[in-house]
DNA sequence: TATTGTTATACTCTATAACTATA
DNA sequence: TATAGTTATAGAGTATAACAATA
């Protein structure tokens, strides 16, 4: 049995496509960042200013936080942003952007723009409009901040603790 | 400078962490089933019965064909798929699903299903209905039977070619 | 005892190269 | 000479473990 057009209706593939094709087209727009579209991510969202923390940084991208320590080190290499004691907890860096760092995201997110635009170029506008809309909204009930996904973080948290504790005996 | 309500607005990073979500949702559901969500999708393409061989299949998922090498022997042997020689071309082998594997694939399907309504519920059902749409369009205008995806893909095995031939001398 | 950040290590995934058989 | 499929190898990317400093 097949479709009725041979046409294909499996959203894991049309997602990974998607996925696919947005990583190549915005990571040639993105030019050499350092850390491609996962860098510009990182800087998007410092510039946003409501995650100084590493560990902030790491899970609003969904990525371990030792990840983040190499994301960053490339990044200020570049000279992009600079990493400052947190004064209210030793432990912690704040993360800013630099005035250079300020700069170039602004031409990277205009660069983007347009690429994700050509992306998206088999929808009309306003059906453009409407995509990243309903992806944003189901991307922020997805987010690690989100209090199901919490608790669904705080499990795998608790299971890796066990984990981690029966290998120590 | 923030935006509004400190709401995302980063087509990348909505991806990204839908695509993270798919694809522990849709592992989950799918049990154990070789491969995962690209096990799926493999055995949903030989099932609509299309894409006979295995370099087709790699170009629909977008993979190398050494990788349809392994996932085919793991679905082989778990006694899901059969490779048979093709007639018409003793190079080939034609794939197909056993009577196992279109079970396993009905069953796998509704399952999926359930999972990614689930998956989408921050969506209205008419909104669920226009994102699949919308993805399902995109993702036909970048798959690799798309003439200006195929006029890439040759572009990059001219490329490559041409540094293999380099590197050959 | 838990957390931040770092480093070193190990693992997973995927592509590349090289090969055989066929076209 | 090019292609289908396989195998072996190498590389990129990522997570895990262990550590120091601090809470």
């Amino acid at each position: 049995m097949t479709t009725a057009a041979g046409v294909e209706r499996e959203l894991g593939w049309a997602l990974t496509t998607v996925m696919k094709s947005y990583l190549r087209v915005a990571g040639e727009s993105l030019g050499g960042v350092p850390g491609g579209p996962r860098g510009y991510l990182v800087l998007a969202a410092i510039g946003r200013g409501e995650l100084g923390t590493q560990v902030a940084l790491a899970q609003h991208l969904g990525v371990d936080r030792t990840m983040m320590t190499y994301l960053l080190d490339d990044l200020e290499e570049a000279g992009l942003v600079e990493r400052r004691p947190d004064p209210a907890d030793r432990r912690a860096r704040r993360v800013t952007l630099t005035a250079g760092g300020l700069t170039r995201l602004a031409e990277l997110r205009c660069s983007l723009r347009l690429a994700e635009e050509s992306l998206l170029g088999a929808l009309a506008e306003e059906e453009r409009t409407a995509l990243r809309e309903m992806l944003y909204r189901l991307a922020e009930a997805m987010a690690p901040s989100n209090p199901c996904e919490l608790a669904r973080e705080l499990e795998e948290q608790t299971a890796a603790s066990v984990r981690s504790r029966r290998r120590r005996r």
